[in-house]
DNA sequence: ACCTGAACACCGTTCAAGT
DNA sequence: ACCTGAACACCGTTCAAGT
C-alpha cells in the first residue's frame, strides 16, 4: 500500500528486514510469510531472490557475521585474537538469535558461510603469524570454536538486568536438594556489596574464560618451541 | 491396533518414545503428533500427561542428563572432574539432538531443570571438594558451561566417517581466498599417513580443549592458595 | 513469459460436541 | 465427567491457473 513498492525487492532488502525480524521479536519471528509481510509483498516474491529458508538463513548469517569488527593490526598475537573474539561477542550481543542460528547453520552445511569462512581464516592468520605451529593453530580454532561464538555458558541465567527484584533468597528445599549451588549462590552474594547476589557479570565471566583459553594456548605455543614438535598428535 | 493399548499412557512411556524419536531422526521428528502416532493414541491423549510440548522437551533433557555416569570416588579433582566431562559427551555422542535441546530449554526455563541441577551440584561439590575457592569454583563453572555440554566445536566438520570418499583436494579458488584455511588443511593432511585429511579427530580435539581448561584452572587454583584471594572480582 | 493465489502437508493447541 | 475429533492459526513450499 505505502511507496515501498517502488523500491524493488532484492536479497539485501529481504536479508535486512529479516534480521531486523529476528533483531525485535526472536528466531521465531523470521518465517517467509512474515517478512513478505513486513515488505508490503506476497509471500512467493521472496522465492525469487532467495531458494528457500535455509539459503535466507544462511544469508543472514553472513550478514551479521561481517558485522564483527576487522582485527586491529599492531598487536601481539594474543592482544589481537582477545580484540577479535571480544568483538565477535559485541555483534552476538547486538543479535541474540545469531549464535543459535550459526551453529545451526554452520552444521547443516558442507561448508561454513563465506563470511564465517572469512573470518576463520583471518583467525587462523592471525595464531600463524603469532608463532603458533600448524597443529596448535588447529587445536587452538577448535578450543575456540565452542567459544568464539558465545554458545550457552549462561547455566545460570540470573537476568542480566541490574534493576531486577532482588531475587528471592534460594528456597531452603533447594539448599536441601543442592547444597553446592545454595553454597556458591550465598557465597557469590557476600562477596559483593548486596545482600542477595545480583547474578553474573557475564562480560567478566567470558572474559575470565577467555583468558584462561589464551593463557593456555601460550603456553602450549612455548612448550612447542622447546621440544621442537616431538609429540605426532591425531590431526 | 496392536496390544499396545494395553499398556496405560504415562509420562515415561512419552518421554521414551519422544527421545527414541529424536535419537533417530532429529529434533525434527519429534512433534506431538508424531510421538502420539507411535504410541497408538491420538495426540491429544498426550497432553493428560505433560502440558505442552515445553514440558516434554524438559522431560527429554531430564531423562538423557540423567543418564550421564556419576562422578567416580577416589581420586583427585582434575581427574574426577575430566571423567565426569567425558561422560556427559558420551552422552551427548548418543544423543546428537540433545545439546541443541538442553541449550534452549536452559535459556528459555527460569532455572534449569532438575537433572542438570543435579549434575551442576555435583560438579561443584568436586570442584570444592578440590580446594578451589567460592570464586573460583563458580568462574570454573563458566568455563565449563560452554564446554560440557560439548556445543558446537565442529566448526569444520569433515565428517567422522573414516569410510567416507577421500575428501576432495582444496579446490584452488578456495586456497586463493582464504589461503590459511588452505595451509591449515594441507599441514594437517602432512602430518598424518593419508595424502588428503582425514578430517579432523573430533574425541582428541575435546580432550585438548578440556585438558588446556583443567590446567588452567589447576594454575589458578595454586595461585589462590598463594595470595590469600586477594583480588575481590566481580560475581 | 511472468507472477501469484490457492492448495498441500505439516505444526501446537483450543474447544465444543459427543459419549 | 471424561475423552476426542474438528477446527484454528500458523508453517514452508508446490503448482497450476491467471494475466
Amino acid at each position: 500500500m505505502t511507496t515501498q513498492t517502488r523500491t524493488p525487492l532484492s536479497k539485501e532488502r529481504i536479508l535486512g528486514t529479516a534480521v531486523a525480524l529476528a533483531d525485535e521479536g526472536g528466531v521465531d519471528a523470521v518465517s517467509m510469510r512474515k517478512i513478505a509481510h513486513a515488505l508490503g509483498v506476497v509471500p512467493m516474491a521472496l522465492y525469487k531472490h532467495v531458494q528457500n529458508k535455509d539459503e535466507l538463513l544462511d544469508g543472514m548469517v553472513d550478514a551479521v557475521v561481517g558485522e564483527i569488527d576487522p582485527p586491529v593490526a599492531g598487536a601481539d598475537w594474543r592482544t589481537t585474537v582477545r580484540e577479535r573474539v571480544l568483538a565477535a561477542r559485541r555483534m552476538l550481543l547486538r543479535h541474540p538469535w545469531a549464535s543459535r542460528v550459526i551453529e545451526e547453520r554452520t552444521r547443516a552445511r558442507p561448508d561454513p558461510t563465506p563470511a564465517v569462512m572469512a573470518y576463520m581464516d583471518s583467525m587462523i592468520g592471525i595464531f600463524r603469524a603469532g608463532g603458533l605451529s600448524i597443529d596448535l593453530t588447529h587445536h587452538a580454532m577448535h578450543v575456540m570454536g565452542s567459544r568464539l561464538l558465545g554458545f550457552s555458558q549462561e547455566l545460570f541465567e540470573d537476568a542480566a538486568d541490574p534493576d531486577a527484584p532482588p531475587a528471592p533468597p534460594p528456597p531452603p528445599e533447594l539448599a536441601e536438594r543442592f547444597p553446592h549451588i545454595a553454597e556458591l549462590v550465598m557465597g557469590i552474594s557476600h562477596d559483593q556489596g548486596s545482600v542477595v547476589g545480583p547474578g553474573c557479570d557475564d562480560q567478566f565471566e567470558f572474559e575470565f574464560a577467555l583468558d584462561l583459553v589464551l593463557d593456555g594456548l601460550e603456553r602450549r605455543r612455548r612448550q612447542d618451541g622447546r621440544v621442537a614438535s616431538s609429540s605426532s598428535s591425531s590431526t
